[in-house]
RNA sequence: GGUGGCGUGGCCGAGAGGCGAGGCAGCGGCCUGCAAAGCCGUGCACACGGGUUCGAAUCCCGUCGCCACCUCCA
């Protein structure tokens, strides 16, 4: 029963080899706050978010590290007069933390930006150039750069061969000795706040963008760890670079290399030049988070995942029919139970995956395959209602706590509460709404057909829904 | 030019040689005063053409179409 994986470097699905005994260390690209988060950016938070409470439900004490670039070309480009670049990127990095909080990602065990290890990166450059893996540039600028040539098998992460490679576009005109060779360190320019500079031995200057990632890793992972994640379209520079640099560096660095798919628009690539962006903001706003996250989740994770006009409505019609049965559980049961653990960390959280189906487990053990996992639940679901008809209320108990512990390892236990059970505003609702569910009741009672449709019509208009049962009558917001 | 991926029922979306995942929508039924919710039933799906096999959506060959990456990207 270990855990399975698709590992980019070795293209195959493998098992899940931890360097130590019942711990897991993940190093995650996160985002470089240069503008507003979008529905990708939030799909790769939620991928390595739902490996990460996985791999804790299964018992591993997991440390989990997701960077912050906070200086950058873009980051740079983007300031303005009244919004240095270091604000501006401050600004982004709280609305992503917003946006990340609100869809129910668990904070990393710690979120290292890229400005705080430039000392790292340094020393991680010193030792390339003294490997003889990068060369500072001949021409003055202050540049660094990495010697692809030096190091024979750079591709490997994406089976490219250097030669094969379109050139980059800036090559001539600068002072590399392939074209190929990246930035390691970038000498400052006329124009650039000083601000945005650090000393070095090749002069002031900043980082290029893949080195960080490297430093970091090392610093807070060592210079060995388990699983490196982000974008499958970080794979090719970025992780290749990375690679690249920390091997030649002598660190062996991650074992296991996961990417996960896109997220499209309405069958195209999500671009700023196309202008079909789907913000967070938005996507947030106008949506339960809950079932922005059921649906980011219910495609797999490597699979590019589209986002359609109608996407968002039949997620939430499949996750309030989950939803609907655990509260229609609660109803018929008494109280709630107490099943949901944290599932952040290893700790107390080991017992989670003892409390899912055999089958749920299984599912996301084999390459985190949360939609046949959705399938269990969907099971599980049928048959608890199923019980609740039949009066069962044993079975229907250990449906619903299984559906919870399902909830809690995808992390949409929250959403599953009750309405009514919230703070004071709910409170004073339901008690509004249940004089009129009284009222309609005794309507009923005297055969008024006419006063109770009126009073369920007028409750419908305000947006709550009825639902009867052989002895009560439950309300839910039609959200 | 190089590398990787995809094409599954009205829609979304798993699976990967032999009982038709699951969800949404639809239709029929049960329940209900009527609804809602729920339950039961209902689909002869796997881009196309060959091949291998007792058996192919799944393997092989070819064709068509779509997408991603090749130094901005989650």
């Amino acid at each position: 029963m270990s855990i399975r994986l698709y590992d980019s470097l070795q293209q195959a699905v493998v098992d899940f080899t931890p360097r130590e005994p019942g711990r897991a260390s993940m190093y995650v690209c996160g985002p470089t706050v240069q503008s507003a988060p979008h529905i990708g950016h939030l799909r790769s938070a939620l991928v390595y978010d739902l490996w990460r409470r996985w791999l804790a439900a299964r018992g591993y004490a997991v440390t989990f590290i997701r960077n912050v670039t906070d200086i950058d070309d873009k980051i740079l480009a983007n300031e303005t007069d009244d919004e240095p670049w270091y604000a501006l990127a401050y600004r982004v990095e709280l609305d992503f933390t917003a946006a990340y909080r609100a869809l129910g990602i668990l904070p990393p065990t710690y979120e290292p930006r890229a400005t705080a290890s430039i000392d790292r990166m340094l020393a991680l450059i010193h030792t390339l150039i003294e490997r003889g893996h990068a060369y500072a540039a001949p021409d003055g600028s202050g540049d660094v750069y990495f010697d692809v040539r030096s190091w024979p098998s750079y591709g490997a992460l994406t089976r490219q061969s250097p030669d094969d490679m379109e050139d980059a576009a800036d090559a001539p005109a600068r002072a590399k000795r392939d074209p190929r060779d990246f930035a390691l360190w970038k000498g400052a320019k006329e124009g650039e706040p000083a601000s945005a500079h650090w000393e070095s031995p090749w002069g002031p200057g900043r980082p290029g963008w893949h080195i960080e990632c490297s430093a970091m890793a090392a610093r807070y992972l060592g210079e060995a760890f388990d699983i490196h994640g982000g974008g499958l379209d970080l794979r090719f520079p970025h992780h290749e670079n990375e690679l690249a640099q920390s091997r030649a560096a002598g660190h062996d660095f991650a074992t296991h290399w996961v990417h996960n798919g896109l997220v499209a628009v309405g069958g195209q690539k999500m671009s700023k030049s196309l202008g079909n962006s789907v913000f967070a903001a938005e996507l947030l706003g106008e949506h339960d988070p809950a079932v922005v996250r059921y649906w980011l989740g219910s495609a797999h994770y490597r699979s590019t995942i589209d986002f359609t006009p109608g996407s968002l409505d039949e997620a939430k019609a499949a996750f309030e029919r989950v939803t609907s049965f655990v509260a229609r559980a609660d109803a018929a049961l008494g109280a709630a139970a107490d099943v949901v653990a944290d599932a952040g960390d290893g700790a107390g959280a080991a017992s989670l995956a003892e409390r899912v189906p055999e089958r749920f487990a299984a599912a996301l053990d084999d390459d985190l395959g949360v939609p046949q996992a959705l399938a269990v639940l969907h099971d599980t679901v049928r048959a608890g209602n199923t019980a609740l008809d039949a009066g069962e209320l044993d079975a229907a108990r250990d449906h619903r706590d299984a559906s919870r512990a399902m909830l809690a390892v995808l992390g949409l236990d929250e959403a599953g509460e009750h309405p009514q059970s919230g703070g004071a505003a709910e409170r004073a609702l339901d008690a509004l709404v249940s004089a009129r569910i009284a009222e309609r009741r005794a309507a009923r009672a005297e055969r008024n057909f006419a006063e109770s449709d009126r009073i369920r019509d007028e409750l419908i208009a305000a947006g709550i829904l009825l639902d009867d049962t052989a002895t009560s009558t439950e309300w839910r917001l039609d959200g």
